[in-house]
DNA sequence: TTTCTAATTGAACACTGTTCATAATTAATT
DNA sequence: AATTAATTATGAACAGTGTTCAATTAGAAA
């Protein structure tokens, strides 16, 4: 049995995510499973219901990791010195970049069923979309307006992803999608 | 044991897939297991199997037939006198109405990861895209840009009805998808 | 009526998530 | 130091999942 001490019950909870994401990466979404997590971790699936109320919660609590990541790189943009629009393209690029990069990572976040949320996930899910309403205010015009449009241009470019994923929409051509997110903000950003 | 002859093989697989799709509708994707379809129409799991090749392909016949239902729409609306822009506002209408009348219908469509695919439910994915781009090509200024402008707007429609789903981006004010389509639409079909 | 063919079954296998009494380990108390 | 109390981990169990396939059965053909 493992020794009850050799993690507090924090670290223990940081492990599970932990191996849990190489789970997803390496495997994809549908391999984040009870016992896979807990083999990787050397402890039995109970202990799992322990650390979190239950399996989706800890695909919950790796996506609220990768939001974290993400918004980080948001932040990074906002610090430079660029233009507002030239921050929205950014922001836009790093979310594809993340699509590319990570994909089974971006589709436990995006593109799964998941029942549980958190306050964390919601803050984290926030700390995206804040950024994205305050880059958008002087574009939009108004605090509302631009809260709308962080949600459309927020919707496009989730949508554009996932239709890349199945593939649905490249039927005979082939249009990447930053292709498509580059004519979409043209016209978006152009007012 | 079931007699062969009540149905034929084909009549057998439109009673599955309007039991899968009576399933869906009352209980949610989650239901549409083999042992629920099969108890539904009276025979077991085993002899779905003999008329599809998984139950994923089970879903995505439902799938098919959901789409076509929807294509039919947009088949009624370009048969009318509006004018391409007012066309599209009502084709755009129509799948948001597709979402609310339908949700589990709709969430089995685009919000379930499907690994299968067919070719009628290719040709159905192109019935339901081609008017889009041919209302598109006037606005829009060539073929291939009609296209990535469908593709556009098909994953803006795709991506504010995902979110509305899950609710993750009406964080605290209340925009409802049609205001939000609308606010896109207003500017997307102004060029 | 017997033979042949095709459809249907139902048991089995390997997986899921989840629960919970029991055992093991550590902390606290006497 | 010995005993007691409080955690924590276990692993077996339950009810589900998709899927396969030998055996059975029904209907058609000979």
């Amino acid at each position: 049995m493992a020794r009850r001490k050799d993690h507090s019950r924090e670290e223990l909870k940081e492990i599970a995510i932990h191996a849990g994401t190489e789970l997803v990466v390496a495997e994809g979404p549908a391999a984040l499973t009870a016992r896979n997590v807990a083999k990787l971790i050397g402890y039995t699936p109970g202990t799992l219901y322990n650390l979190f109320e239950n399996i989706d919660a800890l695909g919950t609590a790796i996506n609220t990791k990768s939001l974290r990541r993400f918004s980080q790189e948001i932040e990074h943009i906002l610090h430079g010195h660029s233009k507002p629009k030239k921050q929205l393209r950014k922001i836009c690029q790093a979310y594809l970049d993340f699509h590319q990069r990570e994909p089974e990572l971006w589709a436990l976040c995006f593109a799964t069923p998941n029942k549980t949320s958190s306050e964390a996930h919601q803050a984290a899910v926030e700390e995206v979309f804040h950024p994205v309403t305050a880059a958008l205010a002087p574009i939009s015009g108004g605090t509302k307006a631009a809260r709308q449009d962080a949600k459309i241009l927020w919707s496009t470019l989730h949508g554009i992803c996932l239709l890349q994923e199945t593939g649905k929409l490249d039927v005979a051509e082939n249009d990447p999608a930053e292709a498509l997110v580059k004519r979409f903000l043209d016209q978006f950003l152009n007012r």
